[in-house]
DNA sequence: AATCCGTGGTG
DNA sequence: TCACCAAGGAT
């Protein structure tokens, strides 16, 4: 029994009205809003997406914008690698296609930035193919309602795509539906603390809760280390100085924004080699352009 | 394949 | 308070 038609029903009474889901949105805009909710929660992606399309409406409008820019819009997203992503994929999108976004996954899987899930989410919802999509909130449903387990497995496309595509219906536009529907069902009401299984439309056929709701076993996924004191921090203190001045950044600057010298030094370097900042302690250090 | 990569909201 | 969580990707 496949768990589409529920889904659909759910989904399209209930899911949210959000910027990438309006008739006519941009696939450009649709391969912008996924790289920027990498990780990162939709009520702080909106407002971001929709001043990042209405200054660079194109991937050529972007392509011809320095690097800088786009780190520099970015603003305070996190893991600012993407924003470096997304500016190198719309550089390769205006060489290698014309500046249009490719249709294909394998030709935007070979996109900087573009990886799995992302490459399937692009060529689903924005170009209607029929795809199985499959992110944390797709496996968590899928672990829950078909396997019968608390929790999802690690990610894993050998898994994972067959799983979900044993779900989706024969249509195109039906199976667009489900992979909405399923990734709403597990961010909106079967989520990953507290699943609202009062209000799931899936209450009667969830294998986890026919089997009693048992536990997790085993060990957590994926544990987070702490953010106070750790190399990300520091990374991300160094980038709010090269966001915030125009001019490079001295030594001395740098020195001021953590005291522990050996973290400080490993956190720029990466930042260097990373290619979010370029420069000596001689000339001062700059975004990259 | 395990680890690294930001930031902010929340129960 | 603080650990957990958030539409992953690259190496």
């Amino acid at each position: 029994m496949s768990i589409s038609p529920a889904v659909n029903a759910w989904f399209r009474e209930n899911g949210r009205d959000l910027p990438w889901r309006r008739p006519g949105f941009p696939a450009w805009g649709t391969l912008v809003s996924e790289i920027m909710l990498q990780q990162t929660p939709v009520v702080r992606v909106v407002p971001r997406l929709e001043q990042w399309l209405e200054r660079w409406p194109t991937p050529p409008d972007l392509a011809a914008s320095p690097a800088s820019d786009a780190v520099r819009a970015w603003e305070r997203l996190g893991y600012p690698r993407r924003a470096l992503a997304l500016h190198a994929a719309a550089v390769a999108i205006t060489d290698r296609h014309g500046g249009v976004v490719p249709e294909d996954v394998p030709s935007l899987l070979a996109l900087p930035g573009v990886g799995d899930y992302t490459a399937r989410a692009v060529a689903v919802f924005a170009y209607g193919h029929r795809h199985p999509v499959v992110d944390t909130n797709v496996r968590r449903v899928l672990a829950r309602a078909v396997e019968g387990v608390a929790e999802p497995w690690a990610p894993r496309a050998t898994r994972d795509l067959p799983l979900m595509e044993s779900q989706l219906p024969a249509d195109d536009e039906e199976a667009r539906v489900t992979n909405a529907g399923v990734m709403e069902l597990g961010a909106l009401v079967c989520t990953a603390r507290a699943p609202l299984c009062d209000s799931c439309p899936l209450l009667e056929q969830c294998a986890w809760v026919a089997a009693g709701r048992p536990a997790h076993v085993g060990p957590r996924l994926r544990v987070q280390p702490r953010f106070e004191g750790s190399d990300r921090q520091v990374r991300g203190l160094i980038m709010a100085e090269l966001r915030a001045s125009d001019i490079p950044v001295t030594s001395a600057e740098i020195e001021r924004v953590w005291t522990d010298a050996a973290q400080r030094d490993r956190a720029l370097a990466g930042l260097i080699r990373d290619g979010l900042a370029t420069g000596s302690p001689d000339e001062g250090y700059t975004l990259p352009d």
